[in-house]
DNA sequence: CACCGGTTTATTTTT
DNA sequence: TAAACCGGTG
């Protein structure tokens, strides 16, 4: 069994000993954060007699709470089932399971993920008549989410879009709340209103938990940081760690000021520095400190390693994408000669589409790889669709899922059918199920035999649940249904097929985990797995290149790392160009990527890239030109080319690589040149093609390609 | 109601 | 490019 104690500098041993009141650990990239929020746990377990049922540790993803749980057991060797170590949502959704009742909902709520919720505004807008051209139902989720955040900010908005937001938001909350829905912030918000309610339930967990500890403080939202408040009892005993230079979740509403405010908010607590990387070497340290000090208003770290300086970092320019991705297969297999395993190796990239040719590239080469992340087993169709059966088991009035499958196999109910019976539905306040009973409901007479024998599907299925145990019922469900005959009419059916079968698994799983005697909640439970766990399920495959976003490589190390498409416009992204907080964050970004590495780091890129269908040029991204030349070591194109040194801006002639006339500049405008315009505000060119160039708008506008010489077009001097 | 074909659009996404 | 979406036809 590992010690306590082992391995531990003098800054963990602070961390792990002060175990009174507010503590905020400074964990810098590869500092050994996990190890001192495990060692700190077993401390308090071990040697104060604290009780593991009166802790709570907080981290953000089930992976984290997962690994967290692992090294408990290996420390202490007590089984950490029953503990309070999860997910906010996880331990929010514990929570509102014993106590929902009080806020008027079912204790067999179901839980919504993202792309449920976003389908579900869809549906509101329709309903209520609205035109989603005004704003995509996408784009309009994430003011709804601030909303339920903080109700006052409506009136913020200007009007087309107030008055707007004024009616969807309350009918998109009344829908949950008639159908026992949450979504993921309800979770959050519905506990924070049920302890700020109920001072018993609020005194219960008081008493419950002595001890708090949050992981990945940075990336936490107001509401969590609130719920972290109200879950902290007067004794005050909350361990935050964090690193504001690894926040990259703003865009979804995380909050660096949160740890930069900690000191503020808990007076006395203490801070503790953990500056000593266990990771990489000295020479991507400075590297990746050269890059993340381009970040204002930032508290300088010194990480510092006793690795050594270690290899250069290589930047390797390609002509083309594709002679990039070559590039890349061809270290990857010279690096395996060496002796690396092919899962010491990650590709990271800013965003998805970029896998695709590093893809294509491996399988001709024969490079075993897997892309993490990608369409996660969970959010798969068949699943989904099998998963609204399942919810529709349990609560035949979720009418949320009753549209999902009510024609899915087909079964003859079309679009119209669903609205004329939402219309109706709603009208006389009932759910879709006893709407369709309604002797007065406006529906055509082959559509309610229709609907009327859907309805007697799901109450048949209730009964076979009863009496099948969840193997079979799985197989009844596909029969019953329809959808494995349909599946069986289709190609890839046999996939799909196969997929929901998986689903037997996790049933299997909820009742060993959750032993009573009600299938129903066996269900309930499960579908709450599933819910809050859609990411986790990857089955890790071994001695395997990764291929991933730079978000997912959060967390993790690789003692080679390549960052590829290092191109202005891809990374940074172009959206982020012209706002300096976007900006921030990508670099960020470029931060973390590099801080995974551990040996050797490879940053790449191409001179001509696929955009969109459209062959463009490229210039290198600007995180490659902040990094100090001297610790780079240029190939591929960049090695024809004499780099000068010591200058901060680098001016270095580009070859005159076969350019068309109306390509690349024009008399207007450059690329990179501030624009105004009229009515999309501010922008940047991110391209010029002839007379048009592509422009870069802030939010709701996006890219636009627009004339240059239009009227409504201005320039706007540097700075 | 289902299917076909033209048009539009284009990050990242712990739960 | 590719996928999602929309509107018209059979």
């Amino acid at each position: 069994m590992e010690s306590i104690w082992e391995n531990l500098n003098e800054q963990q041993l602070k961390a792990v000993k002060t175990i009174n009141g507010p503590v905020m650990a400074i964990a810098g990239a590869g500092s050994g954060k996990t190890r001192v929020l495990t060692r700190r746990i077993a401390h308090l377990i071990f040697h104060h007699q604290v009780s593991s049922e009166n802790i709570l540790a907080i981290t953000f993803t089930n992976k984290a709470a997962n690994e967290m749980k692992n090294r408990i057991y290996r420390l202490l060797g007590i089984h950490t089932r029953h503990m309070w170590v999860s997910t906010f949502h996880s331990m929010c959704a514990r929570i509102l399971r014993d106590h929902i009742e009080f806020l008027g909902y079912d204790r067999r709520f179901q839980i919504i993920d993202d792309d449920d919720t976003t389908q579900l505004i869809k549906v509101i807008l329709k309903r209520l008549n609205l035109d989603p051209k005004l704003i995509s139902p996408k784009r309009l989720k994430p003011h709804i989410m601030n909303i339920k955040y903080d109700p006052s900010i409506i009136a913020d908005y200007d009007d087309p879009i107030r008055s707007y937001l004024e009616e969807i938001y309350p009918a998109y909350q009344k829908h949950l709340k008639d159908n026992n829905l949450l979504d993921f912030e309800d979770l959050l918000v519905l506990t924070i209103e049920l302890l700020k309610k109920n001072k018993e339930v609020r005194e219960y967990y008081h008493k419950q938990f002595h001890y708090v500890l949050v992981d990945e403080f940075q990336d936490t939202n107001n509401v969590q940081y609130e719920l972290v408040k109200l879950l902290t009892n007067e004794s005050k005993n909350l361990f935050i760690v964090g690193d504001e230079d690894q926040s990259i979740y703003a865009f979804r509403g995380s909050n660096i000021e949160n740890i930069r405010n900690f000191q503020h908010d808990f007076e006395g607590a203490e801070k503790i520095l953990l500056e000593q990387n266990y990771r990489s070497t000295n020479t991507i340290l400075k590297a990746a400190n050269h890059v993340i000090k381009g970040n204002k208003n930032r508290i300088e770290k010194n990480l510092y390693s006793t690795k050594g300086d270690g290899e250069p970092i290589i930047f390797f320019k390609a002509y083309t994408y594709r002679d990039e991705a070559e590039y890349v297969a061809q270290t990857i297999q010279s690096l395996v000669y060496k002796g690396y395993r092919y899962e010491d190796i990650a590709v990271l990239y800013r965003a998805n589409n970029t896998s695709r040719v590093f893809e294509d590239t491996f399988i001709k080469k024969h490079i075993p790889y897997q892309i993490v992340g990608n369409l996660s087993f969970f959010k798969r169709k068949e699943i989904k669709d099998i998963v609204s059966y399942l919810r529709l088991i349990v609560n035949p009035h979720d009418g949320y899922s009753y549209v999902r499958v009510v024609n899915e196999p087909k079964r003859g109910i079309g679009a119209k059918t669903v609205e004329r019976l939402n219309d109706f539905a709603s009208q006389e306040q009932l759910s879709l199920f006893d709407a369709v009973l309604d002797p007065d409901n406006p529906l055509s007479k082959r559509a309610i035999t229709q609907l009327k024998a859907f309805n007697d599907l799901i109450l048949t299925l209730q009964n076979r649940l009863e009496q099948e145990d969840f193997p079979r019922f799985i197989e009844t469900l596909v029969d019953l249904t329809g959808y494995e005959k349909m599946l069986m009419d289709d190609d890839m059916g046999e996939v799909r097929y196969e997929n929901i079968m998986e689903l037997k698994n996790s049933l299997l799983e909820a009742q060993k985990n959750y032993p009573t005697e009600d299938k129903f909640d066996v269900l309930t439970q499960m579908l709450e797995d599933i819910a809050l766990k859609s990411q986790e399920d990857e089955q890790k495959e071994t001695n395997v290149v990764t291929l991933m976003t730079l978000h997912a490589a959060k967390g993790l190390e690789f003692k080679v790392v390549f960052i590829v498409a290092l191109e202005q416009g891809l990374f940074p992204l172009h959206q982020t160009l012209s706002d300096q907080k976007e900006l921030e964050e990508e670099r960020r970004l470029m931060y973390v990527g590099m801080t995974r590495t551990m040996e050797r780091l490879y940053l790449t890129n191409a001179q001509e890239r696929l955009v969109f269908g459209s062959l463009e040029r490229q210039t290198d991204s600007l995180f490659v030109r902040e990094i100090h030349p001297t610790l780079l070591e240029f190939e591929g194109l960049n090695k024809v080319i004499k780099r000068p040194e010591n200058t901060d801006r680098m001016v270095f002639k580009k070859p005159e690589v076969k350019m068309s006339k109306t390509m690349g500049s024009n008399t207007f405008y450059r690329q990179g040149d501030k624009i105004m315009h009229t009515t999309f505000g501010k922008g940047v060119v991110v391209q010029v093609l002839g007379k048009q160039c592509k422009i870069a708008f802030s939010h709701p506008h996006g890219v636009k390609t627009l004339l240059c010489d239009h009227p409504s077009l201005k320039k706007v001097s540097d700075e």
